[in-house]
DNA sequence: TGGATTTGCTAAACACTGTTTAGTAAATTT
DNA sequence: AAATTTACTAAACAGTGTTTAGCAAATCCA
């Protein structure tokens, strides 16, 4: 019988649906904006129903998470793509610095909000960081094998890297670069010449 | 007639107390339990009576984040006052790094969270986070004038080394290290290493 | 096919939140 | 002593995430 296995999608559309509205409502409307309620209205549904996919705000939003993630991954498979390991490593900042100042939202749920990390175990992992954290893993694993940077420990050379770009990006933001006499677009010659200063520094 | 004059200072006092209670609770509670509510509670007024004092919750946040880099600065002036600059520079990131692992509900209300940015005019500077940006400026800037570090331009020197610090604390206090198998004690050592690390890099 | 049962959904409520309004009692001024 | 200003609050407004009780429609079993 096929009637199971329909509602199985059925209900896994429904997640989608949901999924959809909310990350819609998300980047169009900001997270202040993004209600149960409203994301609710979107699809025609009451409130209540949500919940009936989703455990809480903080499960739905972490599939929501998931969502950008997927998109970061696709942009670094496009953008972040050159043999090299260290252009690509250059490459993998530049694409990450663009995403964050052009999806700030995203970036936020991705990066900086509390809110989808409360369901998650403390000794489990973070799925939906991972694969774009192994991109940037093996990106400084390869500049080490090749030793085209001043690392020896992977995971240091790509937890420093990360560290830089989220700094820089998360200040922004966040609105706390006003401590230096600058507009916008000085602010992002900034962030480039930081980023371009670490890599120069780090280059053996 | 001093009546006026007890007046002002009544309703600087006042303040005060609202900033105290609110503080406490922030440090004591976390931000999600630091209601205008349980705030006006805890000083024995009604809620209504902190919107006489105050615009709105961003307001007084703002006045709470001033507090806590009042903390900060005087922190920096005591466990990071090497005369000699390279010395210092590795004190003032330990203390900022320290501070933020200790007082994270303080850290995510002066450099995380959106709310007391948000009544701050986008031309006006912070007034807050300027005195201990300062301290950096002028650090990194004795460091160039000795040629201790790989920066010849001062902004841009405090810019990095603030990004690479903040990112490093924030990825922590918001869980995002999830994405490697580490315990806690191991993430403290890879914040540490990394700024080693990075002390070590920018080093002339 | 027809009655029992499960499924999918919702209206309404609960317990919160930040904020505003209208009104009161006390302090101050005239 | 009367008028006015000040300091304060109870109650309401509009919103939030979430739960509960109940209702139709789909499904299952006889």
């Amino acid at each position: 019988m096929g009637i199971s296995e329909r509602k199985e999608r059925d209900k896994l559309e429904m997640r989608k649906n949901i999924i959809d509205a909310a990350m819609h409502m998300f980047t169009h409307e900001g997270y202040e904006n993004a209600s149960i309620r409203k994301i609710a209205d979107k699809i025609e549904y009451s409130p209540a129903t949500i919940y009936l996919y989703y455990k809480d705000k903080d499960e739905l939003l972490y599939d929501v998470q998931a969502e950008c993630f997927k998109k970061l991954v696709t942009i670094f498979k496009k953008d972040a793509s050159a043999a090299e390991p260290f252009t690509r490593l250059g490459q993998i900042f530049d694409t990450y610095v663009k995403f964050g100042l052009n999806n700030p939202e995203m970036y936020d749920l991705m990066f900086i909000m509390k809110s989808p990390m409360n369901n998650l175990d403390d000794k489990e992992i973070w799925k939906n960081g991972n694969e774009a954290f192994e991109h940037v893993v093996t990106c400084v694993q390869e500049c080490i094998d090749h030793q085209l940077i001043k690392f020896d420990n992977v995971w240091l050379g790509a937890f420093s890297v990360w560290g830089m770009a989220h700094g820089l990006i998360s200040l922004d933001i966040r609105c706390r670069i006003k401590v230096m006499h600058m507009d916008e677009s000085q602010i992002l010659d900034a962030i480039h010449a930081s980023i371009a200063t670490y890599l120069n520094h780090i280059k053996k």
